[in-house]
DNA sequence: TGTACATCAGTGAACGCGCGTTCACTGATGTAC
DNA sequence: TGTACATCAGTGAACGCGCGTTCACTGATGTAC
């Protein structure tokens, strides 16, 4: 039957953030329609008065979820932009590590991008390039003879290389894992001049 | 019908070697048994006299890719050891990027790994170790306070995330992509002590 | 070496299953009077 | 404000499809004599 306006656009957001969700945790192939609606509360048909395909909930989900996760990473503490620390102990921390359906959209993601459609290939860069941009700021002086912005490539590239390596590891090599989680920590804070 | 022991194992390798390009083209959930029996030349039911189920292929095609991948990557030549140059020119290059069928099982695979079941985690793992084992003992001196180890994990997470990011990002946004790649190989060749 | 027979890798139809998507229907919402 | 009706989000059965897997069958291979 029919809902409210605000009741639909709950709905709505609802959607996107479950499947969000899910991608994230299973990959975007690992979950079907019938659980993003089931854990979504609704039934599978409803999806299709939202959206029309699962291609394109995946596009706006990947953008939700790479945008929430900006918003979240570069909120001011106390009045004070964030700093390098901040971003190197979000991403390399057990939580990070661990909870795949929370976290990052891109290191979550980033495997399976190449094999999705250009609208969500396209957020992807998006968000790819906001995190460098982040970054960038954050550099402080260190003595290695490179630009404020290849720093900020690296640290990306090893963040999201090093998470993912640390997740596939945990359970298997968890001193792999662990190492590679702390060796970034200290060496990426030298190199961004943290 | 039956066939020579020899023809058996010749279609066995064929199988794995098939798979594994699939698998690291599309995603493991992206192919099926049916394709890759075709393309090896087979009918689907072929493959159960070879395999018990597509998790055991899985496994093994990961195996094997990092085998072979590596003796590819640490084969010396003419006498002599491969140089962290070797190792940065070819990740970084855009033959890593664009074929990822023929390329490094574990940068093709790796946000998939946590999905897939114990043996296959297991694999990984030591494909890892064994790519981190192979760069250390060619880092040089660099002006930066860390282990050989530590910079030898660094290098390890910021190839296979910024081949990652170049992938997801070459055809939408190839600056950013061509940037990652060049970033890298100026700023890892510093850090390694090229 | 030649013959008879057991073995078993490969074939292809068939299995149940879950996928993404469609659609006739329902009934509360929102609108026109 | 109250009434009549059009709208359309959500329901749930049904669709075709491709998936992984099974299995009776085939016929060349490998073996026992």
């Amino acid at each position: 039957m029919k809902v409210t306006k605000e009741r639909s656009a709950e709905i709505r957001a609802t959607l996107i953030e479950t499947a969000g969700r899910l991608f994230r945790e299973r990959g975007i192939d690992g979950v079907g329609i019938a659980e993003i609606c089931k854990q979504a509360g609704l039934t599978h048909g409803a999806l299709y008065a939202h959206f029309p395909n699962k291609q394109s909930l995946v596009a706006e989900a990947l953008a939700h979820g790479l945008e929430s996760g900006h918003k979240r990473l570069t909120r001011k503490e106390k009045g004070n932009p964030p700093t390098l620390s901040r971003y190197l102990d979000y991403y390399l921390s057990h939580q990070m590590r661990d909870n795949l359906a929370e976290n990052c959209a891109i290191a979550a993601s980033v495997s399976e991008i190449a094999r999705q459609d250009e609208t969500t290939r396209m957020h992807f860069c998006n968000g790819a390039e906001r995190l460098v941009a982040a970054i960038e700021p954050t550099l402080g002086h260190a003595k290695i003879d490179a630009t404020n912005r290849e720093r900020a490539l690296l640290i990306v590239a090893a963040l999201i290389g090093g998470v993912a390596i640390a997740r596939g590891s945990s359970k298997e090599d968890p001193g792999l894992s662990e190492e590679m989680l702390s060796a970034l920590r200290k060496i990426l804070g030298e190199i961004g001049g943290e």
